[in-house]
DNA sequence: AGCACGCCGACT
DNA sequence: GTCGGCGTGCTC
């Protein structure tokens, strides 16, 4: 500018005013701006700036903020939306979420923005364009040398209807061919909202009645939704939660409002999916990873622009801007992949409660095996708990046994009990479903005759041996390596693998058993697109075999004819060093047990063991999951554990331990100076991490805990403000988790 | 996070 | 003499 800003005497301009814009970057702060067009602004719109040498999308927090810097700052160079982006109501969410998390608020807005949107983008419906054939040209009339012409045109004939011009390329049509063809007037040109022509005619199927237990809790349910309350469901696998959540939205749903249904993995839970959109139709929207960016597009501003969708979404979706939310369902509420677990580390169950609140509208939390901390709340929180305890259909819940394996031959880590039990439950015609927690072919490779370890060069860790690649993987980073002829310590040829994969007891029971298919499940198997459906539809033929998998076998699925599940072995859990390993335990093998008897023949559970005696197991035997959390919950209580305190935990990265211990030393120290801010702040560690190298980065954790959040948030946030200013050399890095699930 | 600036080692 | 290594600091 040539000339500094003055306030200006000419009424057509007005004084320029300050923008406080949120800016993708990693810094827990906001920039300012000015902005001299007489253009209304307001929170929620995005802006184009200047940072620094480079250009940045980014999106105001306020207007002319009482603080703003005594520096000069820059004007804006664009706005980018003529009203707000964002409705109130999620700007209201994303700025708790930046506090509670301690994350950059630039960066909570960016994961709540579609890739278009960030990349700065017009936000309008994308559109895609279309071709019908004109029935009242004739094809007499198109000259013979036009030949593709004419081949369009038998094309359309043989397919007649509306076609989108990315079908007609795709075919093999050229964008000029299909140009002439239209100037002859023989094709309409469309221009079509995006994938809105093949939704409206499916056929909507009513729900079926619900059956007496499901009206019970339904009963029990808001009957309208202009309250925030909490509901908890424990329903027992195969109960029909889904069906108890689909009969409350229909009956209590408002027309013009939008429903949240929160599920944790979108690809493994299709029946889930299907059966929203079997009974509502269009209403229904999806949001999860595997959309391409323009249907991302569409639905964020389908839901933006207030639209009554239910949208059936993973994590992720409930960052969306909803501005007439008026009901949330969070299936499966207790598993772990509603935490985000790197970058902006939020819980997406925890803040869709948030969100709830703040709508007002009620929310049901639905699980086989809730989450101690939502049982907590049930007390702490006024949460209503109801329950299903009965299977819907025919099906009863199965019996478990726990199959003692200590001193027992193993093949493929089927003791002979197991295997006897396999052979007759496929002899019968049934299926077998056996769950592992390890992939691979076998999670160590031992040097026989100096016991090393094969290990991984980058992280502190075993690498497993995968067969079918020939190779050995780290699971923790994405270092391989040939499977090695001699021990790199000793040189010794005795090289064996020890302890059992997906991959080995599938190779196994494909010996012992040549007359059934053993069907592998697990990451490695599905990662090819469609592979998992192909072999969800084998299973679904009912035909004996044997499904051998990790825990994407124990969500959500229906398998009516498995009647058998085998569980190779359940004592990781047992002594694990966190403290969450028997709740894990406990829900995981619950769940997996849950996918036996749910079709007319009753179902058994096999559990092997080295620990039968253990009361975790036995209790875990008797089937009643809500008395052995309750038991958990209480030991939680006694050694004021999560949910009975809240936690923080600091992570700290460096090349060397010593490093990495030395500065959460120091900052334990900054902590202990402001003891008398925050006095019932208790501090654990620093400790090096479960898997103290990583990548090549040593890491600790320093934890903090108290019983009062609010304590809990002021130390925090007082942290975050002091490691911000520390400024590390950049080989150092930290992090902080609210809230932590896991600590690895 | 980028991207500059800045201060030391091997090249024309 | 200068090209470029990455260590350090700032961005309204």
């Amino acid at each position: 500018m040539d000339h500094p800003a003055q306030p200006s005497s000419d009424p057509s301009k007005k004084t320029p005013q300050i923008l406080r814009v949120a800016l993708p970057r990693p810094v827990r702060q906001f920039f300012d701006y000015t902005f001299s067009s007489a253009d209304e602004v307001m929170p929620g719109q995005r802006v184009r700036v200047f940072f620094g040498r480079q250009t940045l999308v980014g999106v105001i927090v306020a207007v002319n903020p009482p603080d703003p810097p005594d520096i000069k700052l820059r004007p804006i160079s664009a706005l980018l939306d003529r009203s707000p982006l964002f409705p109130v109501s999620s700007l209201t969410l994303i700025d708790w979420a930046a506090r509670y998390y301690q994350h950059p608020p630039g960066e909570c807005f960016w994961a709540a923005l579609p890739p278009p949107l960030r990349q700065g983008k017009a936000a309008e419906m994308p559109t895609e364009t279309t071709w019908t054939r004109n029935a009242e040209a004739v094809a007499d009339t198109l000259p013979k040398r036009a030949k593709r012409q004419h081949d369009l045109l038998r094309w359309f004939a043989e397919q007649p209807g509306e076609h989108a011009n990315g079908t007609l390329t795709a075919a093999g049509f050229t964008p000029q061919v299909i140009r002439g063809l239209a100037e002859r007037g023989f094709l309409a040109r469309h221009e079509r909202t995006l994938g809105q022509a093949t939704e409206k005619s499916a056929v909507l199927q009513s729900l079926p009645a619900p059956n007496a237990a499901q009206q019970s809790v339904l009963d029990g349910l808001p009957v309208s939704c202009d309250a925030f309350a909490v509901h908890l469901i424990h329903g027992i696998t195969g109960s029909g939660k889904t069906e108890v959540y689909m009969h409350w939205l229909r009956q209590s749903l408002p027309a013009d409002g939008q429903a949240l249904v929160l599920v944790p993995e979108i690809n493994l839970t299709p029946q889930t999916v299907a059966r929203f959109v079997r009974h509502f139709g269009a209403r229904v929207a999806l949001w999860h990873s595997a959309l391409t960016d323009t249907e991302r597009l569409r639905t964020w501003l389908q839901v933006q622009s207030g639209e009554p969708v239910i949208l059936v979404s993973t994590r992720s979706g409930v960052l969306l801007p909803f501005s007439r939310l008026k009901a949330v369902v969070v299936d499966e509420e207790h598993d772990g992949a509603y935490k985000q677990n790197d970058g902006f580390r939020y819980s997406a169950r925890d803040l869709s409660l948030v969100a709830a609140r703040q709508a007002n509208c009620p929310v049901l939390l639905g699980s086989a095996t809730p989450s101690l901390e939502s049982l907590h709340n049930v007390e702490a929180r006024d949460y209503r708990l109801h329950s299903l305890a009965q299977r819907a259909g025919k099906g009863t819940l199965p019996s478990l046994q726990l199959v003692d394996i200590r001193s027992r031959p193993l093949v493929g880590g089927v003791s002979p009990p197991l295997m006897q039990a396999i052979e007759s439950t496929l002899a019968l015609g049934q299926q077998v479903l056996l769950f592992i927690n390890r992939r691979g072919y076998a999670p160590v490779l031992m040097c026989y005759d100096c016991g090393h370890l094969l290990e991984c060069r980058n992280c502190d860790t075993r690498l497993t041996l995968h067969r079918r690649e020939n190779r050995m993987r780290c699971h923790h980073c994405d270092f391989q390596r040939p499977v090695p002829k001699r021990c790199d310590k000793c040189g010794g040829e005795n090289l064996n693998p020890v302890g059992e994969g997906t991959e080995k007891t599938e190779d196994v029971l494909t010996q012992a058993l040549p007359d059934y298919p053993i069907i592998r499940i697990d990451r490695d198997s599905t990662r090819k697109k469609g592979s998992l459906d192909g072999m969800l539809a084998a299973i679904h033929e009912g035909k004996p075999c044997v499904l051998v998998g990790t825990q994407m076998l124990t969500k959500g699925h229906d398998f009516p004819n498995v009647t058998l599940v085998g569980v190779l072995n359940a004592d990781g859990g047992l002594f694990s060093s966190d403290f969450r390993g028997p709740e894990q335990l406990a829900q995981t093998v619950t769940q997996v047990a849950g996918r036996a008897g749910r079709g007319e023949q009753p179902g058994r559970v096999l559990i092997q063991t080295c620990h039968a005696d253990h009361p975790l197991l036995q209790q875990l035997c008797q089937n009643d999951y809500l008395t052995l959390a309750r038991s958990l919950l209480q030991e939680r209580e006694d050694a004021l554990l999560p949910p009975c305190s809240a936690q923080i935990a600091l992570r700290f990265e460096s090349p060397s331990m010593e490093l990495s211990i030395d500065r959460l030393v120091a900052t334990r120290g900054q902590l202990e100076q402001w003891r008398d801010q925050i006095p019932d702040v208790l501090l654990l560690g620093p400790f090096p991490a479960a898997i103290a190298r990583k990548a090549n980065r040593h890491r600790a954790y320093l934890i903090l805990q108290a019983d009062n959040r609010r304590a809990l948030q002021r130390a925090a946030n007082a942290l975050t403000r002091w490691l911000e200013q520390c400024r590390f050399s950049h080989n150092e890095r930290w992090l902080i988790d609210v809230d932590p699930q896991e600590l690895d």
